[in-house]
Parts: structure tokens; sequence; C-alpha cells
DNA sequence: TATTGTTATACTCTATAACTATA
DNA sequence: TATAGTTATAGAGTATAACAATA
């Protein structure tokens, strides 16, 4: 009777146990997230961006005008960190710095024609990228993600 | 009529608008898990470790023997990444390479009676903090946000 | 004094490539 | 030849601290 090649607990793959990890939602999530954003930064690396720039570029088209301290609270960075993300969408050109009016310390950020037809054209994709993931859910189920998760973040994070 | 301070599109926080990114799931992931893992690190700092390291330990200790690329493999790391990790495990006691009997090649990895003490200790504590974030959500809610996040899992990534 | 944006810098995390020892 | 583990190294990504301009 041979013993084909896993004498030990855990040999294969099948095998691998998540133990109390299993119980964790950041876990799950973090699972989820991982694949999720290497397949966003592959399409977003496409138009030269990496997904955190994308992600400042949409913020700035949905809020014309905003801060980098504005900026840099929503996308979660250090202000410091904000300025090259700023930098680089300049350089490609799909965003730009003008001095506010108001308060002349300030930066108000504006996307270019150009940053919005390539915001575009990357939104459809990863809508594409992320509907083929969620594949397993009905629309009904989507929302009702959708829901729970933003249940979570307004009610720990900005309750 | 005084105009306050606001005489931009987005001058302070309530403002924010998400736009077209408020559509994906991904964000929504990514949004929460920034935060949840922020409070993780603090916490398995306390007993010197990071979060993937805390990670690691989970994994060897609910398989027991396993090796470094079955590991690598589980918390989504190089095989380079992975030795590092071990080695900051050994270092701190919680961990122990052994040779495989089987292959010489590998490292079968076990927990250390410290290192069971430490996860047991590092786990209860983290089921606190995520229980903290998860006020939002009754039992129900909580089984149903599990049971989506774990379909998405399986059918886009191991299916 | 406090805030906005900036620079310089350092640190963490992770991947790549080249190596060794085994298989 | 291929695989397990290791080392050295380099590249992201991000934070901290100090600074200039402005409030």
């Amino acid at each position: 009777m041979p013993i084909k090649d896993a004498p030990l607990a855990a040999s294969n793959d099948e095998d691998i146990s998540l133990g109390r990890l299993g119980e964790f939602v950041g876990f799950r999530l973090r699972r989820i997230q991982n694949h999720l954003s290497s397949e966003f930064s592959t399409e977003t690396g496409r138009y030269g961006l990496r997904p955190g720039e994308f992600s400042a570029l949409a913020i700035i088209s949905a809020n014309p005008g905003l801060s980098q301290v504005m900026l840099s609270r929503e996308v979660g960075l250090d202000k410091s960190a904000t300025v090259m993300v700023v930098d680089d969408l300049e350089k490609h050109g799909f965003a730009e710095r003008r001095r506010s009016p108001v308060d002349r310390r300030r930066h108000a950020l504006y996307t270019t024609e150009k940053g919005e037809a390539v915001l575009s054209a990357m939104f459809d994709k990863l809508a594409t990228v992320e509907r083929d993931v969620l594949t397993a859910l009905e629309p009904d189920d989507l929302h009702l993600l959708n829901a729970l998760l933003d249940r979570i973040y307004k009610t720990a994070f900005r309750g």
C-alpha cells in the first residue's frame, strides 16, 4: 500500500486549513480584495496609472476644485504622498492644479478632457473586471453585499 | 449674506462625492479593509508581529508540518518573502523549522507552545476588534456577509 | 499660530534573479 | 531537470519631519 507523497498533515493544497483565521471577516475581505486589486492594477497600468492614482483621478473628477488635503483624506494617504500622485496625474495630462482664488495656499484640482476620457474608459474596463469576479452573485445579492459593506463603513468609521 | 468658507464645489468634508467609484465593490472592500488592517496591525504589533506574520503563524498552527512553499501560496507571498516571515517567527520563539523526514529539501513548520499561547491571545483580541467594527451587523447579517464573500472567493478564484 | 503644499528621507513590504541542496 | 529554501537586491508605496507661503 504505497503512501503517495503526503506523509505530513498538510502536504497538498486541498488539505490546507484556515483554522480560526476562517472566523474573521477581515481575512475574507483581504483575500478577495487582494485578487481584485491585482487585476485592477493590471488594467490601470495600461494607462500608465497605479490603482491609487486612478482612485485619486476619480475623486477629483467627482469633486472638481477640491484641495490636496481633502483628496488625501478621501483616498487615505498622507498629504506628502498626494503631492506625488498629483504630480503624476499632471505629467500624464489627466489632471491639473489651479491656484484657489479664495485661499492662495490651496491648489484646486481639476481633471482635463483627456483625463475624463481615460477615466471613462478605465471605469468601463474595471466594471467588466469586477463583473467577472462577481459572477457568483445575482444582482439582488450584489445589492445586499453593498448595503452590508456600507453599513459597516458608516457605523464603524463615520458614525 | 456671508459665504462662509466654501466657495468651491467640494470644500468641506461632507461634500466629498465618490462618483462612479461608489459603484465598485472593490472600493468598498478596500475602504473597510484598510481600517480593519490598521487596527489589526496595532494589536499584532503588541506581540512583535506584523499582520502577515500573524496570518502565517495561524496557518502553521492549523496545518502543522506544512512546507514553506505551501505557506507561501496560502498567505499570497513569494517564497523568498516567506523565508523572512518564518525567520522572524523563529526569532520570537513562536514557530520552528524541522527537516522533513520524507523530502530533505523541505522544512516542516510547527508552532511552539509559546506560539500557540500568543496566537490564542491574539485571536481573542482580534475577535474583539472585529466585533467592534461590525457592531452594525446583527449575527444573521454577519453570516450572510460571510456567505456572500465565500461565494465570491470560491467561484472567482477557486472554481 | 495653524494650515497647504512641498521636499527629502527612511522604512516597510514584496518581487526578481541567482544560487545550493536535494529530488 | 525540477523543486525547496535561501540570499541579495531593487522597486513600490507610504509615512515622518522640516520648511515656505499663506491664512
